[in-house]
RNA sequence: GGGGAGGUACCCGAGUGGCCAAAGGGGACAGGCUGUAAACCUGUUGCGUAAGCUUCGAAGGUUCGAACCCUUCCCUCCCCA
């Protein structure tokens, strides 16, 4: 194996589409031959506050350019996210402030880097070039294509034939985008299948600008929890790469097994066969324990994976509960012996969004409070100071509650 | 500029004067089964202890009573120019 079918192999793996094939493999032999890195360019809307597992799928294979020597540009859009990408979406996105796209993109700099080697990563913000732009080179950059070309593209089809409201300047995002690549030069672009449009717009703008076209690579999306649709924010079957260990852990627990295959492939590095080969539930605390670890140590991963086995292996307690409460004389009825409606208390705990809430979790038999299954929504609960009260609401929140007058 | 159709709960969508806190589906949550799986079955799904209160694009009006009728405004789509 040449070196060039070395880095080809690593780099092709887990992609969906390199576009034009050959030409990537032209690229290395340039970038070889010169002595010289390509310029690898990923774009991130700062559109969600926090990344989450589904943008670590790019951020792996950035990490594979890096480790094949060649420079990564992280491009925030902070600009672009301020129009939303129509990519795959159904509506128009909402805009955003200012401040939002700045505290997101501030956000993306601190996670990279637990993937990313700073020391050879470019951050860049496509602001920077943007924010200068006349309105007369936007029109020009506009001129370029036509709104037929715009409708080829499914979301906006889909959306036009539905009737529902496509703006003007959602037909400028894709543009942008491969504007960037113009500015950038990028010799790669990296992205999720549904950016292939977006992609490969840069290409024909680096030819129209006269520069040599990027090589377009599309990665597969990864699919959120619910295992069907992509991990997404607005969807809410995120795994968050600043949720608490425990939370990240138990996340990963919950994902089918189907699904937990598809983490194995997309997220680590681990051979597929092994992996089949363990009892899936142990495959799954494995997944979950990795990917733990990156994001929070080894210590919290391993901290969580025990808390996970307490509260549903052995069915203990865990020893940090979701919410512990203190209560006070002022929060309870006093004729004789303190006491507390039961759904008073489950409000204290913050476990509920409100008192109709926790009086159906009660109908239901799904809180449990030191072993008891109070059903009925009128109950007292009677407090002893001092005493630690255990309570647990559906399978997975948990809080203690102490009573001191 | 002219004509037409619309905006209903997290989402889709029924409802065109009282029986509507609003059908149905999806999602979500809970219970059962399990491996906290998934799938499946069942239940719940505005707020309030309750009386009741707030909700159907927004603001007014008619009416004993409005998601439903009228007025104005905002937003979307289609056809014609």
């Amino acid at each position: 194996m040449t070196p060039i079918d070395q880095q080809l192999s690593l780099l092709n793996r887990g992609t969906i589409e390199v576009i034009p094939k050959e030409a990537l493999r032209q690229k290395l032999e340039w970038s070889q031959q010169h002595a010289c890195p390509l310029k690898i360019k990923a774009g991130f809307d700062p559109t969600a506050p926090d990344l989450h597992l589904g943008h670590t799928v790019l951020l792996h294979k950035l990490k594979h350019f890096q480790d094949c020597g060649h420079d990564i540009i992280f491009l925030i859009g902070d600009f672009t996210g301020m129009i939303g990408d129509p990519s795959g979406v159904s509506e128009t996105r909402k805009p955003m402030t200012k401040d939002q796209v700045t505290d997101n993109a501030m956000a993306y700099e601190r996670q990279i880097f637990k993937i990313l080697d700073p020391d050879r990563t470019t951050v860049d913000y496509n602001s920077r070039w943007m924010k200068l732009m006349t309105a007369e080179k936007v029109i020009e950059l506009a001129a370029r294509h036509t709104v037929a070309r715009m409708l080829e593209r499914d979301d906006f089809e889909k959306r036009y034939a539905e009737g529902k409201p496509i703006s003007i300047h959602e037909f400028l995002y894709p543009l942008i985008q491969g504007y960037d690549s113009v500015v950038l030069d990028a010799d790669v672009e990296l992205g999720g299948t549904d950016q292939k449009f977006n992609l490969l717009m840069g290409r024909e703008l680096q030819r129209d600008y006269g520069k040599p076209p990027q090589v377009v690579m599309t990665m597969p999306l990864l699919e959120g929890i619910d295992g069907v649709r992509k991990m997404s924010k607005s969807f809410g079957n995120v795994v968050a790469l600043d949720d608490s260990p425990t939370e990240m852990f138990g996340k990963l627990m919950s994902v089918s097994d189907e699904l937990m295959l598809r983490y194995y492939e997309l997220l680590s590095d681990r051979d597929i066969e092994n992996v089949q080969s363990v009892h899936p539930m142990e495959a799954k605390k494995d997944l979950a324990h990795e990917i733990t670890a990156r994001y929070h140590g080894a210590e919290n991963a391993k901290h969580a994976r025990e808390e996970f086995q307490k509260r549903f292996g052995q069915k203990e307690f865990p020893d940090q509960p979701d919410a512990s409460v203190q209560l006070s004389a002022s929060d309870v009825d006093l004729p004789d012996n303190p006491s507390i409606w039961i759904i008073a208390l489950l409000e204290k705990t913050g476990l509920v969004s409100s008192r109709n809430e926790a009086r159906r979790l009660v109908q239901q038999g799904s809180v449990e409070l030191d072993g008891q299954r109070p059903t009925d929504p009128h109950a007292k609960i009677e407090l002893s100071e001092g005493k630690l009260y255990k309570i647990r609401v559906g399978k997975r929140k948990f809080a203690t509650v102490t009573y001191s007058p």
